[in-house]
DNA sequence: GAGTGGTCTAGACCACATA
DNA sequence: ATGTGGTCTAGACCACTCG
């Protein structure tokens, strides 16, 4: 997992960060951490890189590397990474023992936007796959996925009361490292109302999108809505190319 | 803007891929087009990074670089790319015309929060600026910023009934190019229902951020709610360092 | 002018896919 | 075996900051 160099860099100047070493804010030149590492500039420059996307630093030209000091302020924000992107890691689910209760499992044929977005012929088939998502067995979250049969022709409810991905990553050696997701929100049905314990006037947060296997196979289409105090999704931005 | 090798190759990449002129979905390999642009195979990797994270194309070792086929589908779904931070760039705002209107505009002592948030001594103050956002005459987001007055002393109505981030870019010659944003869904105050139109029991979107400037200085923190039909926050994913 | 990050190159070697 | 992307290096030169 961590036999590459820029990767071994990046471990261990978070730890460095984490454990307060740069008290000044300030890392040290890229050319003096080449030299301290024994690698080259290059897979420092790549390491940083790393953790200026991930908010953690900030670089700047002429002056130097420095610790982004609402990183070590606000930290649960930054959650995020690291995670994989299954559900119940990308929320905030702090100690809490997650659950799950399975709604609904069949098999039905790929309705014309499931084609679209799943790469699938016309006459293919997904699994249909409802669940109900809780913390400390409060209900937070109505899931809805959609998965080609034939990427895991062996799915079942036994499986897929589990999390699915820790499943497909063993079983098919790939893991899911990709997403788009959509977010908004909207008012909350029946439905969301009884299985997420909502007054009518309360909304869902709703979460779409499409996961993808490492290589690029779209994998599921996730319709996800959840209880509006659950749904907190934060993320670094950055434009720069 | 685009003197920089790779930035060439990324635009002219652009510009092919959505010429179709890649019909059979697959790049050149890299050792080509280094031959083709006449420039290291490291730039080439360098642009074609960019356009992975961007989503647009995946790469396969072994095997080649290709086409994500849901971009050319999905078009408006990656909208984000290369425009700025800006809200209404980050908005789904096709052909609509934005508009704003000031709802408020004074200077106050920073709160706690906000001297932590855009890193403040506690005798500093900040500008309070809220704004309605309309798209074609419809109201559909409340914004609440507060930016630090020592960073543009010289803001005013004028100025701020407009593109903050425009103005910032043009007098401080540093463009807004990073934030930290939260997403989340409420119930809509009376406010809320007042401004934008809402029945009491349709939500609002809130997204909360804080907008920094290229070389990292915290400027703005910003609160925005809105309408809910109108939020729909896109954005791809990847875990991969 | 000295220090620091940014860009770019040319090339070596590795890991995976496909036939 | 060949082709493809991934990692890594060593070094040149540029652009910006600051005293």
């Amino acid at each position: 997992m961590a036999d590459l160099v820029y990767q071994q860099v990046i471990t261990d100047l978070n730890k460095r960060i984490m454990a307060n070493e740069f008290a000044d804010k300030k890392l040290p030149d890229e050319r003096s951490l080449s030299e301290q590492y024994q690698v080259s500039r290059s897979s420092i420059k790549r390491a940083l890189n790393v953790l200026a996307n991930q908010g953690l630093i900030f670089k700047k030209r002429g002056s130097g590397t420095f610790i982004n000091p609402l990183y070590l302020k606000n930290q649960s924000s930054f959650k995020y990474e690291g995670t994989n992107l299954g559900i119940t890691d990308s929320l905030n689910t702090e100690g809490a023992q997650p659950s799950i209760q399975l709604l609904d499992f069949q098999v039905i044929p790929a309705s014309q936007e499931l084609q679209q977005d799943l790469f699938l012929a016309s006459d293919e088939f997904v699994y249909e796959i409802k669940r109900l998502r809780l913390l400390d067995n409060q209900p937070f979250m109505i899931e809805t996925g959609y998965i080609p049969i034939k990427l895991v022709p062996e799915l079942n409810r036994e499986i897929v009361s589990k999390s699915i991905f820790t499943y497909v990553q063993e079983s098919l050696k790939s893991a899911v490292t990709k997403s788009f997701l959509s977010i908004s929100a909207d008012v909350s049905t029946a439905e969301d109302q009884k299985l997420l314990a909502l007054k009518p006037t309360e909304p869902v947060g709703v979460m779409s999108g499409i996961f993808f296997l490492d290589e690029g196979t779209p994998f599921e289409v996730s319709n996800m809505r959840l209880h509006y105090k659950y749904m907190k999704y934060t993320t670094f931005v950055s434009t720069e190319q």
